[in-house]
DNA sequence: TTGCAAATGCAACTATGTTGCACTAATTTT
DNA sequence: AAAATTAGTGCAACATAGTTGCATTTGCAA
């Protein structure tokens, strides 16, 4: 469907705000979130939230387990948001069971820098 | 001020939402927000996001450098926000330049598993 | 064709957070 | 002490993200 094309175009990540404005006149944004909300529980998608608390979405490549997140990064100038290619183990805690961590890196990227 | 008040007497995160009803009668939700700017500004308290995007406070109890950040927990079944004490290294990318980092570690607290 | 379930559209709503402007202290200056 | 500047507060209106209820449409199966 067209939600996942737009994911397979690209490789950073999508906000929501993004996803509704570009599909204004092909569907409502009612729609876009559902179908959102069913391609992550599908585990096509992942969403996360932005340095603005603003919802954005990513593809699914493979991994993302119970022991290992990867973390996102945001550039601070541009807005645009990557997924990053490596894995941190997420910490334990004593009498705490944590199921989920979201790491967000915030910066600039290469092409903010130059 | 009232505000710091808040703060001295818990030692998990505060939400805004929970600043501005518990201050509903003292003060506008507008000074709240203000507030609670100035004082991350001064240094006294560091702002995040919880785990469905609304804005935290907590206090600054030193630390937080450019090179290491703590992790908050936030307890999917309480909604309760803590800082964690301890330090996470932020990792280095090549060609980026990183500012800051958020990591957030979502599961159940001591009270929510017993 | 009929009937049912899933998917969509639409409008109204909720909630967080922001902004402009007027008003009120609190300070400083003369 | 009076006037003038500055900082802080309140209020209302706004902006935007995200949600919900309900009616309508679509697709598929009996």
């Amino acid at each position: 469907m067209a939600i996942l094309n737009k994911f397979e175009q690209s490789n950073s990540a999508i906000s929501v705000v993004d996803l509704v404005e570009s599909l204004r006149q092909e569907m409502n944004k009612t729609t876009v979130y559902r179908i959102l909300e069913r391609l992550k529980n599908e585990g096509e998608l992942h969403s996360f939230t932005g340095k603005d608390g603003r919802r954005w979405y990513a593809k699914n490549n493979g991994c993302d387990s119970n022991q290992q997140t990867h973390p996102h990064f945001q550039c601070k100038e541009c807005g645009k948001v990557e997924c990053l290619a490596f894995e941190v183990t997420i910490p334990h805690i004593p009498n705490y069971k944590i199921d989920s961590a979201k790491f967000l890196l915030i910066g600039q990227c290469e092409e903010c820098l130059s």
